[in-house]
DNA sequence: TGTACATCAGTGAACGCGCGTTCACTGATGTAC
DNA sequence: TGTACATCAGTGAACGCGCGTTCACTGATGTAC
């Protein structure tokens, strides 16, 4: 690949990595084209050499934030039970410094709301949720029907606390939201059965 | 009062009623005056005779769509205890039809992520968010933590499978999440003690 | 190795559009006598 | 009851602004000989 290719790959990637930050951060309508590229000390001209339009780069910025999330369950550190992993999972999820960093965080409190409105997140956001409905899980639970419900419930507990969380603020109320929402997941998620010997 | 003021009084509800509506289809930044405005077979220009910017439009009709919504909670067909007031809200809550119908229903899906960034919205919904938890609980569990803290993480977990519905569209895996959503709530909330015999 | 030409990633100004907001106005309603 | 004037809810055109998108261009990089 020429050096010029590469350059323009890695510039690509970039718009996607900015774009994905703002989307994270001021929404779908928030991340303007001139914004993505201002970020990158790049002109808006430049953009449409990269992406066909706007929706195009919605599509495939939320696709790559969702996936990069995703692929951090897939770490050999989260245990095989299902049950310890949603509770691992809620866990590290709704805490002060997720609901303080947005940018920094998972897409989905951010752009579930418009996923629903806007077609060009739609299709993106309902794949992306379907991979994580099964990597959540984990291979261990793959055909197990009470662990999927469990999974996308919790799913759903932990978008909706992060999400209220943050529309109130850095306060008392907000706080306990995000305690109060672990203490349901441990509550709802059943007990895992007890440690075959030979694994622990 | 004038004819003229009454007249005036009823058109600032019908935009308050219109702005509402058009927040929880389409959200904040979805519901521009001139829509509101035009729902109403008025013109733009008429708007600031009734409301000194949008921002103060959204903080009022936001309150106004909130409180409208708590208010039903209050109705005599609820159940005391608050075990069976959570369960009843999430199985209403979380149906087809709310999702199919965001105009008719609960503003927080619609509203929620918007509020953590816009600051006229933030203080409307966190007010209003802070006497849902009262009423949604009941009189009876009025001064119970944990009654408080298992009302918290059952209007996140009402929100968060509610907006991920929308987001999914009308599929099967949209419709599965309900379900999951409302078996995972009345999992985590404890029964209610046994009823007391003078009472049913 | 050196020169002449081709390519193309990114520039920057322009476009049409919808937004929130302003303002001189109109004409129906209300008041004074 | 009738007339003359004042009020004011709503009109409609205009504003400045940011948006997504287009396009003629520039100048550094790549290719041919």
């Amino acid at each position: 690949m020429n050096a010029r290719a590469k350059q323009k790959a890695e510039t690509r990637e970039r718009i996607l990595e900015s774009a994905g930050t703002r989307m994270k951060e001021h929404g779908i309508a928030g991340a303007s084209v001139a914004d993505v590229m201002g970020d990158l000390g790049l002109t808006v001209g430049g953009f449409y050499a990269h992406f066909s339009s706007k929706d195009n780069l919605i599509d495939q910025s939320l696709r790559r934030a969702m996936s990069e999330r995703t692929q951090r369950l897939r770490s050999p550190a989260y245990p095989d039970e299902w049950q310890e992993r949603l509770r691992r999972f809620a866990s590290r999820y709704l805490t002060r410094e997720h609901r303080d960093d947005p940018a920094g965080g998972c897409p989905m409190p951010s752009v579930a709301a418009d996923a629903g409105r806007l077609g060009a997140a739609q299709s993106a956001f309902t794949d992306e949720v379907a991979v994580l409905v099964d990597v959540l899980r984990g291979d261990q639970a793959k055909r197990n029907p009470q662990a999927r419900a469990a999974t996308l419930a919790t799913i759903a507990t932990c978008v909706g606390a992060l999400t209220l969380a943050r529309a109130l603020g850095k306060s008392a109320l907000s706080n306990e939201l995000l305690a109060a929402a672990r203490a349901f997941v441990d509550q709802a998620v059943p007990a895992p059965p007890p440690h075959n010997p030979k694994e622990s």
